[in-house]
DNA sequence: ACCTGAACACCGTTCAAGT
DNA sequence: ACCTGAACACCGTTCAAGT
C-alpha cells in the first residue's frame, strides 16, 4: 500500500501532474471510451482522435492500446454506450409508443452525438447495432407480429432507423449554412416539380421546410402502418 | 496535327508506353472515374485509390487532380454513375412495381459495387442520394401519394433503402467467412429469443438463413402496404 | 491548358524501453 | 501488468517545374 502510493507520486512527478493531485481512476477501457465520446461531441469526427486522448488522459497512446484494440473498436464500444442511455431508458408502453420513443431516442441521440449516425452505418455487427435489433425485437413480439414476418418486419425497421440516422447526422443542416441548405433543398425540391408536373407549390415549400425530427417519425409510422398489415 | 503526334510520341515515351499505343483518349474526368470504378470494384474502398489511377492511366497524380476536386468528389461522382445505370433502366410499369424494380435495382448495385453503399450513406446532397431522391419521387407522384404525405414518404423509402444498402453491403455475408457469419447471426437470434420467450425455433431459424434480398424486397413491401395506408 | 512526380501532411499504429 | 512517446506507415493532397 505504502511503495503503491509512492509509485502514484513518482508517476504524477513523471507525467506532470501536481503533487497529491492523483488520479482517483486508473485507465480502463471504460475512461477512455467516456473521454473519446466528449473528444468526439465537441471536435466532431475528424478530431485527431487518439492525440486527443493523449492529452487528455495525460498518458501515452501506448497505454490507450493496452486497452482497446484500434480506432473502429473504441468508435463502436462508443457508439454502444450512446444507444444503451437510450435504450435502458425505454419505459413500459405500448408497444407501437415504445418502437416510437425507442427510435426518437436513437434520433435525438444523434442529433446531439452526431458522429454516431456514420459509426452505426459502418458495421452491421457491432455492439450497438446489436442491441438496436434487440430492443426492436422484443416490441415487436409484444405487437403480436407473426413468427414468419418477425425477421422482415424487424430488418424493415432497423434498416429504415439507420439509414434515416445516417442521412439526417451527417445532413446539410449540419455542415452546411442555412443558404446552402436552402439551396440543396430547393434543387431537391426542383427535381420533385420537374418529375412531377403536377406537383403543387405546397408540396414543394413542405419539402423545403420540413422538419427533420417529424418526418422521422413520420416514416417510422408509415413502417408501423405497414406492419400493422402483416397480421 | 504533326507536331500533335510527335508530342504524343514523346509523351508515350515518358510515361513508359509502347511507340504506336497511342492513347485513344485524352484524361477526362469521365475516364477517370470509370477507371476509378474498376478500381473500387476490383480492390474495395481500401484501395490506395490516386495511386492505383495514377498506374492505371498511367499519368501523375497532378493530372487527376486537374480533372477532380478530391476523392470525396470522385467517390460520389463514380457513385452516381453507378446509380444512374440502374434509374435510367426502369421500364414504364405500375408505380408499385416501378419502386420494387428500383429498391432491387438498386440493391443488385450495391451487391455488385459493395463500395457505393457506404459511399451513399456519406453526404444526403451527393448526386447519386439526390437521383434516388427523384426517382422515387415521380414513382410516388404516379401511385397517388397525397401531395401532404408526399415528403414523409419518399424520406421513409428513400432512407430506408440507403440503410439496407449500407447494411447490406457492409454486412458481415461480405467481410466475414461463413463461420464468423453464422455465429454472428446466431448472436442476434440469441438476443431476440433472450427477450422473447415465446419466440419458436423457426423464428430463429428464419432469421439465420434468411436470404438478404427477399428480405429487403420483404422491407420495401411494407413500406408500401404503410403508404397505401396514408390514402 | 494540361501534365509530371517528388515532397508534404495527417493520423492511426507499432515497438523498444521504461516503472 | 501497465505505461511512455518517438518512430513508422499509409495515402490523400500540394506544388514547382515541365510540355
Amino acid at each position: 500500500l505504502e511503495l503503491n502510493s509512492i509509485y502514484v507520486k513518482m508517476s504524477s512527478v513523471t507525467t506532470g501532474r501536481q503533487r497529491g493531485e492523483r488520479r482517483t481512476d486508473a485507465l480502463s477501457k471504460d475512461r477512455i471510451v467516456e473521454a473519446a465520446i466528449d473528444i468526439l461531441d465537441v471536435e466532431g469526427e475528424r478530431a485527431q482522435l487518439f492525440r486527443a486522448l493523449t492529452t487528455r488522459l495525460s498518458t501515452g497512446v501506448g497505454a490507450i492500446y493496452h486497452h482497446v484494440a484500434n480506432k473502429s473498436e473504441l468508435l463502436a464500444a462508443a457508439a454502444d454506450v450512446i444507444i444503451s442511455r437510450v435504450s435502458d431508458e425505454l419505459v413500459d408502453s405500448h408497444p407501437r409508443d415504445a418502437i416510437r420513443s425507442l427510435s426518437l431516442g436513437i434520433f435525438d441521440a444523434i442529433d446531439a452525438h452526431a458522429w454516431v449516425g456514420a459509426q452505426l452505418t459502418r458495421d452491421p455487427s457491432q455492439p450497438g447495432v446489436l442491441r438496436i435489433w434487440s430492443a426492436v425485437g422484443v416490441q415487436l413480439d409484444a405487437l403480436g407480429v407473426p413468427e414468419s414476418a418477425r425477421s422482415d418486419a424487424g430488418s424493415a425497421l432497423v434498416n429504415y432507423i439507420l439509414g434515416a440516422a445516417a442521412q439526417y447526422a451527417a445532413g446539410p443542416g449540419r455542415q452546411l449554412d442555412p443558404a446552402e441548405r436552402a439551396a440543396i433543398l430547393e434543387q431537391i425540391a426542383d427535381r420533385w416539380q420537374q418529375a412531377d408536373s403536377a406537383a403543387s407549390a405546397e408540396s414543394v415549400t413542405s419539402l423545403r421546410e420540413h422538419d427533420d425530427r417529424q418526418q422521422f417519425l413520420a416514416g417510422v409510422d408509415i413502417f408501423l402502418a405497414g406492419i400493422a398489415s402483416l397480421r
